[in-house]
DNA sequence: CGCTTTTGACCAGCGC
DNA sequence: GCGCTGGTCAAAAGCG
């Protein structure tokens, strides 16, 4: 992973949070390749999870199938980091941790139930931690040369 | 006109 | 048993 600080014109959104899902949605087809990105994801998911961890069941004695859960924090202006699916928003709910509200996604998908929540550290305002719930069944249709400008400016932080 | 976003309320699960 | 936090859904409004 390269550490680019240059995240400024990566993203074609002017500044709302709404243009970038509604009207132009972007594409990109590195998440389902890079399955040792989410493994370390994973890992870090557990620590994260110690954070917004809610009422899902724990790591073990789990006798159903989790769904699996890939978090990732993510160093954006935006809190939007479109990766080529289409996300609509339907929650947003403020965490006592953090001051700024967690916003909730799903993926529109038909018969695709991905969930996706985006939050930002209260800390850190430029450190977004995103957390990716279900797997994505249906093929991307849009290119990747936007999620590769949005890969460079993502530090994907491993301190596991 | 369609789609997405927004805010509030409701429900569920877990803790004490 | 009650309370609290977190999560989800619902209805309405705005924008493209």
């Amino acid at each position: 992973m390269e550490n680019n600080n240059n995240y400024s014109m990566l993203f074609p959104c002017p500044s709302s949070s709404t243009s970038v899902v509604g009207s132009s949605h972007n594409g990109y087809s590195g998440l389902n390749n890079d399955h040792q990105f989410e493994k370390r994801v994973e890992d870090a998911r557990d620590g994260i999870l110690s954070q917004i961890n809610v009422s899902d069941n724990k790591k073990k004695g789990e006798k159903k199938a989790r769904k699996p859960r890939y978090a990732f924090q993510t160093r954006s202006q935006v809190d939007i980091l479109d990766d080529g699916y289409r996300w609509r928003k339907y929650g947003q709910k403020a965490v006592k941790n953090n001051k700024f509200p967690r916003s909730y996604y799903r993926c529109t998908h038909h018969g695709c139930n991905v969930k996706k929540q985006v939050q930002r550290l209260t800390k850190d305002e430029g450190v977004v931690v995103t957390t990716y719930e279900g797997v994505h069944t249906h093929p991307i249709e849009k290119t990747t040369d936007n999620f590769e400008h949005i890969l460079n400016q993502m530090q994907i932080y491993t301190p596991f």
